[in-house]
DNA sequence: GAGATAAATGAACGTCATTCATTTATTGGT
DNA sequence: ACCAATAAATGAATGACGTTCATTTATCTC
């Protein structure tokens, strides 16, 4: 019996220095628990010591498996991507494809804007997920009949407005409460009252649905052949 | 003389403790010393340290004057906001005048993507730049023919699409790089290879203008009476 | 003029990511 | 079957960084 097994009533026991005889960590489950800790406590309760404490390891252990807290977050990023609906690219019309997936992909990234400003920059090389997402949905662009050289392109400007949406999920719904300064912006600060009965109606779905419209219509007529 | 003309020869002559005569910080000067910091070091560069260092002063002094780092970023903010031109809006077509305000912000918030994350969130209260482009724009939404319920979540998904191009504006050119993965991923490394003969040509701004244009086109069509 | 307040210094704290020496177990080559 | 190299853990240490606090000095207000 060389793995004693945890007596409930001492889960302290603590490991002694050395290499355990079965390994305790591995990129997949430092990658799950980074996760569950980011759901539990978020972003600033995602720290290299807490992540350990949650693998039952000291801290300097993480680091025989990666090279870094950024590298957590690429593992995390990787792990998102794969939840990613682009299964419509196959099977739906390409409006309603690209609908679901901006739907998705910014329901998924929205309680994870930490990440955006790794990813937007983030090199495909090495990330599987996210290149098969890619894949379908270019394949999808295709089918469509878009011309090859308009696709990269069309995916970029959508990205980039899932990715911007993704934060205004975010904002409180006072956000636009313009205080003491209302006199000065008469316009503004009735535009924002026509919203609804109550004050300061945050209109981010509205808003993500309008602009999703605009940008299919907009690109969709970049196709050459129907359908 | 109370004030001792600082010798070229000995720039290091040291405050001693106590109040000076004339007060050496506000929130201007920290904006401004802040600004430069960051177009020299970068985001990465801007710490309180270095702050108070490039204004001649302890770290603690800044706290007489912000109450915290986070809201030196929310003057720098502000401070660009104002430096976005919207001045279209009341001499332009809406269509030219949207595509000017919005390469302009891009513009200015690529080299500041860590700003968005905390503008994004930002109430707007208490922000008078960031409310007068806001009243701008809207008044020229307004001449434009929009119904004014539409105006808020227009002007959101814009500001969606600008806030994600810039992070975009920051990426590798060799992001879309399949690597190893290429031949799993057949139409996807063939749509990024025809975009130009040498590989990797990140088409960062082609896609900004193309997903500008099509917003531009689907928003615009929400106007009533024309013009 | 005196007390409150404002604006600076300098010391100190707590947190965090990361590194290093050390210990123990496994693996690969001869 | 041995032995060196390597892998995987601990625990101590480090250096940044944001922030707080006691203290000092100057100005403002009653």
């Amino acid at each position: 019996m060389p793995e004693p097994i945890p007596a409930p009533g001492e889960p302290k026991a603590r490991r002694r220095a050395g290499r355990p005889m079965a390994a305790v960590l591995d990129q997949d489950g430092i990658t799950a628990a980074a996760l569950e800790l980011i759901s539990k406590k978020g972003y600033d309760g995602l720290t290299m010591a807490a992540l350990a404490r949650s693998l039952g390891v000291a801290p300097s252990a993480l680091y025989n498996h990666v090279s870094s807290k950024d590298e957590v977050l690429k593992l995390v990023e990787e792990d998102l991507m794969s939840k990613v609906d682009f299964g419509g690219f196959s099977t739906l019309p390409w409006e309603e494809a690209v609908r679901q997936w901006a739907y998705s992909y910014r329901g998924i990234f929205a309680r994870h804007t930490p990440l955006i400003s790794v990813i937007a920059v983030l090199p495909v090389t090495d990330a599987p997920q996210t290149l098969a997402m890619y894949e379908a949905v270019t394949e999808g662009f295709l089918r469509a009949g878009f011309p090859e050289k308009q696709i990269i392109p069309s995916i970029v400007a959508l990205e980039a407005y899932i990715f911007g949406a993704a934060f205004d999920a975010n904002a409180p719904a006072d956000i636009f409460d313009s205080g003491r300064l209302a006199d000065s912006t008469p316009h503004f600060t009735s535009a924002v009252r026509s919203l609804g009965p109550e004050r300061n109606n945050y209109p981010s779905d509205l808003a993500f649905s309008m602009g999703l419209d605009a940008l299919i219509t907009g690109l969709g007529a970049l196709r050459t052949q129907p359908n």
